[in-house]
DNA sequence: GTTGAAAAGTGCTGCGA
DNA sequence: TCGCAGCACTTTTCAAC
């Protein structure tokens, strides 16, 4: 399905497309063709080539976590014993539910985990049992957001 | 529009509901219907309830950042010199297009920022010219992502 | 590559249970 | 509150430019 281009050249009708749809990906085509004065069709092709070149990643529908009772965000700082765990400890933190990324960085930390959870004991949980414990991982630091300020995509 | 419940109780069917459409918002409410074993209309209902209740922010549109050229994703520390000049620094941060996350958080930093830049020489830009510069800001840390290993949304 | 329209599929609305 | 059925709209396809 993907084809093996490692860098494609966009063209302004692509970059204005993506940029719509990136803001809000309901947007029905027909309506974005009207905007950029082109045919729905044309709209569709752009499409299927920038999915097919692995451009577009998928579409998901957003959700406000704090509305569902997920209050806190954190960033770890994680430090491994040995460099080596690096691959161990992705996939131990793969399982840790509460992990929605993990960078592989340079730095002070082996590693930096954004994690998102309930209140501060669910947090204190996830920290104490589910994390601190893993093998290879030898300490962590915790930054905790207490707001978040600016959420977006980057501008093309 | 959206209705002042701080807190709303999920039954399990919107729950499911939400977990499909987070991980794909393509998906025909047809085929979530027939997986949940309602009907279409019920998956329709629930989500305009959902989104009255301001539980569903949106859906967007995933791309590939390294895909269009923007290869480098950077962790950024920021030491402000004096806490009152938050708002401020957020409204600078906001015209920096490359910063795509702020956070005003606790620990040593002031507010941590996550920005993503097409190469070296970007990110230097953005750093030494867009950043440092800003009024109020005293000093930054930088943690390059060297490789994204997990990226995912919360499970309910 | 683009267009315009026809075909197929999806989302929306109202009635009935 | 849920399910079903008809209508409106969108996506998809394709022949022609």
């Amino acid at each position: 399905m993907e084809k093996n281009y490692s860098n494609y050249d966009l063209d302004n009708l692509d970059v204005q497309i993506l940029s719509i749809l990136m803001e809000d990906a309901s947007i029905p085509y027909t309506e974005i063709a009207k905007k950029l004065i082109v045919s729905g069709g044309t709209i569709h092709v752009r499409m299927k080539k920038m999915e097919e070149l692995g451009i577009i990643r998928g579409s998901n529908l957003i959700i406000n976590p704090q509305k569902v009772g997920f209050d806190i965000t954190a960033f770890l700082g994680i430090y491994l014993e040995k460099g080596s765990q690096y691959s161990d400890a992705v996939e131990q933190l793969r399982q840790v539910k509460e992990v929605v990324e993990l960078h592989y960085c340079t730095g002070q930390y082996s590693m930096f985990a954004k994690i998102i959870c309930k209140d501060t004991s669910h947090l204190r949980k996830v920290l104490n049992e589910d994390i601190q414990g893993l093998k290879g991982i030898q300490r962590t630091e915790t930054i905790i957001s207490l707001e978040e300020s600016i959420k977006r995509q980057i501008t093309l």
